[in-house]
RNA sequence: CGGGGCGUGGCGCAGUUCGGUAGCGCACCUGCUUUGGGAGCAGGGGGCCGCCGGUUCAAAUCCGGCCGCCCCGACCA
């Protein structure tokens, strides 16, 4: 067990405040609410965005960017969405040292700011589709914030789309749920149910909100990203209109979504464990740490020789390596140290590898001795690469299996209340209830629905609360 | 905003009941010896005891007020 951090079994929500300490993620900021991410954990989120930038561009994005001021008058003008988002608003009243004739909201988000904008640009349907994302900040008053999860100001990307047709602008919204759900898997190693959410869970000024639902460590769910489908809700508060074929005036269809620095406390939720960080190697700020171990008898000075070689060949070929070459510190010291910041390999290099012109391996996934293996030196080139491979795919693998195991049937709302009490994690049930069994859901049980998934089997059974036949599965849990 | 807990060197805490010159572990600095799972010894630096006021010869400690943080709930990417 390392050192200054709490056993997750034991209490979950304190070993992730002490992973995040002591992996040097982030720290507290001066005003409520807010945080500093620091380079180790800001590198994390610059990995997240490159790679998601790249896939965004793929799909026909470009980016641009917003103000972070707004007139207050923009938010009010959609009516579910002012309900939605003033009681979070940060508000500017005085600039310059005046009183403002208009007071400034900083963004919660850029749909009012975009739309105005939006509806000067679109004139014609020959400039749709208008496929743009912006990187930014944006702050929510929120009332319980934790690192990470959900911080007053924070960073996210925020794409936003107009379309001529609804069909177009619901495909945009499946198509970048998919995005999401492709890199949670296959970068951050995070499985994630893709599924729509309820009414009641739906974003405020959306038509219908996709989400990607991931299980953290505690059995909680934690929404990774969304996707929404607009409507023309936005296009008629903004009159955001554009000429058909036919010469006639049409609301344009519109997308956002989103995923945000959240992931980055998801990474940490998922995969961390008792000795701290885990990180999947796409992700991983260092994906190879050497840990040289000076020899006694003048090899230090070959040993130093062979892990500057090894550093320079495995960063020509861009995985990111790490020579630690602190003095006075010892190698077990060395050792704790990037366990808990979740470096994917460690190698080591001592008079013992020397001897038998091999270096040890041991990858944070399986820690300890037992996880220790040895490769020749001048084979190093060529495994790393599939050593990471392999490493990316286990955690998903593990995560997956850990997500799985905790995902249960219920057949009756009593059961559920008394399973999820005790074993918290995503409950499958048959679902026809609306909003008022929503609550009373939540109110007994602290559950929610996560989300109606996209795949849904096509049988039928009978819904745990109302107990009338449906054909629509939900997911239940507890939520961040 | 409600309920609970807590504010003492960078971090974690003791000391508060019963007032009497502020202590421990880790971290930090210097030196020597070490280095294959958080090294050892020696020396050293660092504290408006959350803030304001009161009681007292004397307050980390008692009294009053305020502020902040954490956890649980309502809210949420």
């Amino acid at each position: 067990m390392a050192r200054n951090i709490t056993n997750p079994e034991k209490d979950f929500a304190r070993w992730y405040q002490d992973v995040i300490r002591e992996a040097e993620l982030a720290d507290s900021a001066p005003v409520r609410g807010c945080m500093i991410i620091r380079p180790y954990g800001y590198a994390i989120w610059e990995r997240i965005k490159e790679d998601l930038d790249r896939r965004f561009k793929e799909t026909g994005h470009s980016n641009a960017y917003f103000p972070l001021f707004i007139p207050q008058s923009f938010i009010n003008k959609e009516a579910e969405h002012v309900e939605g988002f003033a009681p979070e608003l940060a508000v500017v009243t005085h600039g310059g040292g005046k009183e403002l004739d208009e007071p400034l909201v900083v963004r919660p988000t850029s749909e009012t700011i975009i739309n105005h904008m939006f509806s000067k640009w679109i004139n014609s349907y020959r400039d749709l589709p208008m496929l743009l994302n912006q990187w930014a900040n944006v702050v929510r008053w929120e009332m319980r914030p934790r690192a990470f999860l959900r911080t007053t100001e924070f960073l996210w990307q925020e794409g936003h789309t107009a379309h001529a047709t609804e069909e177009e602008a619901r495909t945009e919204a499946l198509r970048m749920l998919k995005v999401y759900t492709k890199f949670a898997e296959e970068v951050a190693a995070i499985p994630v149910i893709p599924g729509r959410k309820t009414e009641r869970e739906k974003f405020a000024g959306a038509v219908d909100s996709y989400t990607i639902e991931a299980m953290m460590g505690n059995g909680w769910a934690l929404q990774s990203g969304t996707s929404h489908y607009l409507g023309t809700n936005f296009a008629k508060a903004f009159n955001t209109v554009y000429l058909d074929g036919n010469n006639r005036q049409q609301y344009v269809h519109q997308t956002s979504w989103g995923v945000s620095t959240r992931l980055v406390g998801g990474v940490i939720m998922v995969h961390g464990d008792e000795n701290g960080l885990r990180l999947p190697p796409k992700l991983a700020p260092v994906q190879v740490v050497i840990v040289p171990i000076p020899g006694g008898n003048g090899e230090e000075s070959r040993i130093m020789e062979i892990s500057r070689r090894i550093r320079d060949e495995l960063l020509s070929m861009n995985v990111r390596t790490e020579l630690d070459l602190r003095e006075g510190v010892s190698p077990g010291f060395k050792f704790n140290h990037w366990e808990i910041r979740g470096v994917p390999v460690r190698m080591e290099i001592g008079p013992r590898d020397l001897e038998n012109g091999v270096v040890t391996l041991s990858p944070r996934n399986r820690p300890g001795r037992e996880g220790k293996s040895t490769i020749p030196i001048d084979s190093v080139a060529e495994k790393i690469p599939e050593i990471l491979q392999r490493i990316q795919r286990e955690m998903l693998r593990e995560a997956r299996e850990k997500m799985e195991s905790r995902t249960y049937e219920v057949k009756d709302f009593g059961e559920f209340k008394a399973s999820i009490a005790e074993k918290p994690g995503f409950y499958d049930a048959w679902w026809d209830g609306g909003p008022e069994e929503e609550a009373r859901l939540q109110e007994e049980t602290k559950a929610t629905v996560r989300c109606i998934p996209l795949e849904q089997s096509g049988e039928t059974g009978k819904c745990i609360m109302t107990g009338r036949k449906t054909n629509t599965k939900v997911i239940l849990a507890r939520a961040y």
